[in-house]
DNA sequence: AAGCGTATATTTACGCCGTATACGTACACC
DNA sequence: GGTGTACGTATACGGCGTAAATATACGCTT
C-alpha cells in the first residue's frame, strides 16, 4: 500500500528561499505512513525495550506530535498489533528469498527456522506474540499472521493427515516454535560485564542448600540451543503427531 | 506462613460501641500482608484481567489507598513478579497433595500436568510467565520458580544425562511446556455468544480466496489439544532428548 | 498505666501516559 | 483561484506509577 509515494528524507533541494517555518510545516521531509509509523515502532523496541514504547515518543521519534499517529493506529494496541504484523511480513520476505523446500517436513523446518532468525532479529519484540498475537481469536489476527496459518496447514495437508490431525499438529507445531524462541531468547545471564562465571551467572543468589542441582547445571543452562535444538525438537514432533519418519 | 490469622472480612462482633472512623482507621479487619497482596491481585486479574490491575485499584479491592502496597511489593513490577511467584507456589501446593511419581518420566508428566492445571484455572495470568518469569535473569526469578526448576533438574539428572544433556531437555521441557499453555489458554472464538458455528468463530473475517485452508480447518483448531496433546508431545521430546522410550 | 519507638497507612504532588475533541494548514483538483 | 479533504496540531482530561512527607496505631519497656 502507498508503494507509489516517491520521496523519503531530507535530500537537497528544499531550504533556499523558505521563509521560517511556519506553524503546521512538518518538521521533516516526507508524510507519515503506516509502514514508517510501525518501522519507527519496531526500531524504538529493537533500541530501547518495548517500555520504552509510548505514543509520544513514537512521535518524538518522527517529528509529529502524539495524535498524528492515531491516523495509522487506532489505539496504542492496534500498534503493538501492528508491530506484530511487521514482524510477520518481515518472515514472509524472508521467505520469498529462500528457495522452497523439497518437502513439506523440509518446509515445515524452513518456516521454523525463518521464524526463529525475525525473533534472533527482534528479542524485546517477542513477547508480543504472546501478548498479543495469541491473545486476539484466530479470526482478529493481522492478515500477514493468517497467511502464516495458511502456509503451515497447507504443508501439513501434504502430510496426509486428516482435518483432526492437521489441527493437533499445528498446535504442537506454533507451541514448540513460540515456546522455544520465547525461552531461547531472553537473557540467562544476570550481569554480563562480571568476569567470573558463577557471579557473571549470579549463582550468589542461588541458596546452594536448597537448590544444589540448579548452581550445578546453571552453567549449561545459560548455553542456547539455537536451531540445532530447534530443529530437533521439532523432528520429534512431527515424527511422533504425523506418524511418519524424518 | 501467616496462617495463624484469625479474621478475614466483617463477620460480627465489631461495630458496637466504635466511634466514628477516625483518619488512618483501617477500612477492613485485618493487616495486609504479602499473602494478602498477592492473593488479591491474582483475583483481580482472574476477574477482569492483567490490565485491570493498578496499584489503585489493587488498594481500593483492599480497602487500602495505593501507597500502602509499596510495603509489600517495591514496585509495579515486582508486584508482577510476585503474581509469577503466587503461580509456582500453588503449583507446590497442589503436587504436595499428589503421592510421589514412580520414575523420572512420571514425575515430569506431573510437573508438566499440574503447570497446566494452573494455567487453566489462572489463564489471564499466563502472559506473565512470557514477560517477566522469562525476561528476567535465571538468577533473579523468584524462589517459587528455582525450586520448580530444581525439581526439573533433578528428574532429568535421574535419566541418566550429562549436565549439557540435562540442559538442552530443560529448555525443551519448558519451551513445551509454557510454549503450549499459552497457545491453548487463549480465545480462539471471536464470538461466544453467535451459535452459528462459522460466526462465531469469525469466518467471515478471513478472505476465502487467500486462505482456504485456514477456513476449513478452523472448526478443528478451536477445538482444545487439553492434557493429552501436552503429554503426546511431551513423551516425543524426551524420547528423543534423553535417547529413552515411554 | 504511661510513654515511646517503630511499623504501618495516608496525603500530597509530579510527570508521564492514552486519547477525545476541536482546530489549523496544505495540497489536489476543478 | 477557490474549495474540499486529508493530514497534523493544540489543548485538555482522567488515570497511572511512585517519591516524599505526614499521620496513626501497635508492641514494649518501665
Amino acid at each position: 500500500m502507498a508503494g507509489e509515494r516517491a520521496e523519503e528524507r531530507s535530500g537537497g533541494a528544499r531550504a533556499a528561499a523558505g521563509p521560517a517555518r511556519r506553524a503546521g510545516d512538518r518538521g521533516r521531509y516526507g508524510r507519515l505512513s503506516r509502514e514508517r509509523v510501525l518501522a519507527s515502532a519496531l526500531e524504538l523496541v529493537d533500541r530501547e525495550g518495548l517500555s520504552a514504547l509510548s505514543m509520544r515518543r513514537l512521535g518524538a521519534e518522527l517529528g509529529v506530535e502524539a495524535m498524528a499517529l492515531y491516523r495509522y493506529a487506532d489505539s496504542k494496541d492496534a500498534l503493538l498489533d501492528g508491530l506484530v504484523e511487521a514482524l510477520y511480513l518481515e518472515l514472509e520476505e524472508r521467505l520469498a528469498r529462500e528457495p522452497a523446500a523439497p518437502s513439506w517436513r523440509a518446509g515445515l523446518h524452513r518456516v521454523a527456522r525463518a521464524t526463529y532468525d525475525v525473533c534472533l532479529a527482534h528479542p524485546q519484540a517477542v513477547p508480543l506474540l504472546a501478548t498479543r498475537m495469541l491473545a486476539v481469536p484466530l479470526a482478529r489476527r493481522p492478515l500477514a499472521v493468517l497467511r502464516d496459518h495458511e502456509r503451515v496447514l497447507t504443508l501439513l495437508r501434504e502430510s496426509g493427515l486428516d482435518d483432526a490431525g492437521v489441527a493437533a499438529t499445528f498446535r504442537g507445531f506454533t507451541s514448540w516454535l513460540l515456546g522455544y524462541v520465547a525461552v531461547e531468547l531472553r537473557p540467562m545471564v544476570d550481569n554480563p560485564e562480571e568476569s567470573d562465571p558463577a557471579f557473571r551467572l549470579g549463582l550468589h543468589h542461588m541458596p546452594s542448600r536448597e537448590l544444589p542441582v540448579l548452581r550445578e547445571t546453571a552453567p549449561a543452562l545459560a548455553e542456547r540451543g539455537g536451531v540445532v535444538g530447534l530443529t530437533e525438537g521439532l523432528d520429534a514432533l512431527l515424527d511422533r503427531f504425523t506418524g511418519t519418519q524424518g
